[in-house]
DNA sequence: CGATAGTTTGACACAGCTCAATAGGCGTGG
DNA sequence: CCACGCCTATTGAGCTGTGTCAAACTATCG
């Protein structure tokens, strides 16, 4: 490390050094001082797994980046059907950049470290800062596009599709980390069956069924019903149907 | 009308005056000066319906405000399974203001008229203008409310129930001019049965059914196969399953 | 060690798909 | 003006994938 990368990085708050995803979240188009700025207005927080961050129709006064574990997006028609819309990874963010009031509801689906900033604060960096700006509008595509990819899934394709590309999201999620993996794939599952069923628009039945489907064709091995190990990676985008 | 706003009409360029989604649009956000920047370096054209706008993985320089007709966003699998993702009305714009490579299909559904602008302006517009910017965001964010709308449609309704969702889309995207309509309300489906049954995770046989068995509950009827009627709209709505 | 929540498995029903035949609308050409 | 053909929509009959309901199994925690 230079000298010059050393006084760069103690420029830094305290608050954030060691923030993995100061980089690549909306705290990535600061300069050390507005992150200074930002980070007195700033509070990081874990949440046990179920909490509601969010209601339907509710109105909401902050915006978070996760840290750390899954947010799950929902939307429940008037009857009690629910459909999971979106799943927050580190380091997306959540809470609606211009409008108050949020139509969907946003729950920790594992536990989760979140940071929270006031809306006001934000939308404020938003229109001084245009590379703020344009990192929320680039989330915001970004996740359009998502929602739009998973839309043929729920359109489109069968249930062990469905299940197949659901893993194969979550594999793609939960290892971000490392690069290439070679070899075994292994992660914890953040949902359960039933969580699973409400993002495929299934049964948590079916979910379970193709699962061990999927097992029994040899492309992946479960071991506690959450920890699931992706053996034959191509077989399963195979079935997950390009 | 008052002098003032007769001057300020004036400045307005000829090329602009008529357009019916200028306040709305994109447009909006601009100043008559700068709308006569950006009117010089576009260019208005009539499509006929089928015409493919936007290939998916192809890289387009341009971006269009629909004023007229209906463009279809489409998805395809690799064999050949299709889902659309996104029906874009007037004033909506079709064209990624970030990624010049599009992960998707846009075509026209009806015949349309589009204003069409190089990416290169309307970005470098975006990046001087926050107003700009915030239009965007604002777009994406309320397709992305759109769409997610739709995965509920897409992965906890019946037929019955999709089949009603969209009429009651259209009958909301096809009559926005008047307001409040009392009575009666008509107007022609701008997708086929093939196209309904595609952004509904359908074939074209259900949707059919599902159409006759809704004139048959006295919520519609049917003249032409395209032209519908709406004599019962809370009927409509409560079989769209709220 | 029982209680509770989540998961798996089975048997059966039915919504929606497939395949196929018929009907309707519209343009072209005789 | 009618006849023909094409394309789209409708209707029918049977099949199948997924949902429903119910029971057994597992894990976790007090």
């Amino acid at each position: 490390m230079t000298i010059h990368q050393k006084v760069a990085q103690s420029e830094i708050p305290l608050f954030c050094q060691g923030c993995k995803v100061r980089v690549e979240g909306i705290c990535g188009a600061l300069n050390p001082s507005q992150l200074t700025a930002l980070s007195k207005q700033s509070h990081r927080r874990i949440i046990d797994a179920g909490t509601e961050l969010i209601g339907e129709r509710q109105v909401s006064h902050t915006i978070s980046t996760v840290l750390y574990g899954v947010v799950r997006l929902t939307k429940t028609l008037s009857d009690g059907r629910q459909q999971i819309v979106g799943l927050q990874f580190a380091p997306d963010f959540v809470g609606q950049p211009l409008a108050a009031e949020s139509s969907l509801s946003a729950d920790a689906a594992t536990e989760i470290l979140i940071c929270s900033f006031p809306r006001s604060v934000v939308e404020r960096l938003a229109q001084d800062l245009p590379d703020v700006g344009r990192r929320f509008l680039s989330q915001a595509l970004k996740e359009l596009d998502q929602a739009r990819d998973w839309m043929v899934t729920l359109g489109r394709r069968t249930a062990l599709e469905k299940v197949a590309s659901f893993l194969l999201l979550i594999t793609r999620n939960m290892n971000r980390s490392g690069g290439e993996h070679v070899g075994e794939l292994r992660f914890e599952l953040p949902l359960t069956r039933c969580d699973i069923a409400d993002f495929l628009g299934l049964t948590n039945e079916t979910v379970s069924r193709q699962l061990t489907r999927l097992k029994s064709e040899g492309a992946i091995r479960i071991e506690n019903s959450r920890h699931i190990i992706v053996d034959d990676l191509p077989r399963l985008e195979a079935q997950a149907g390009r």
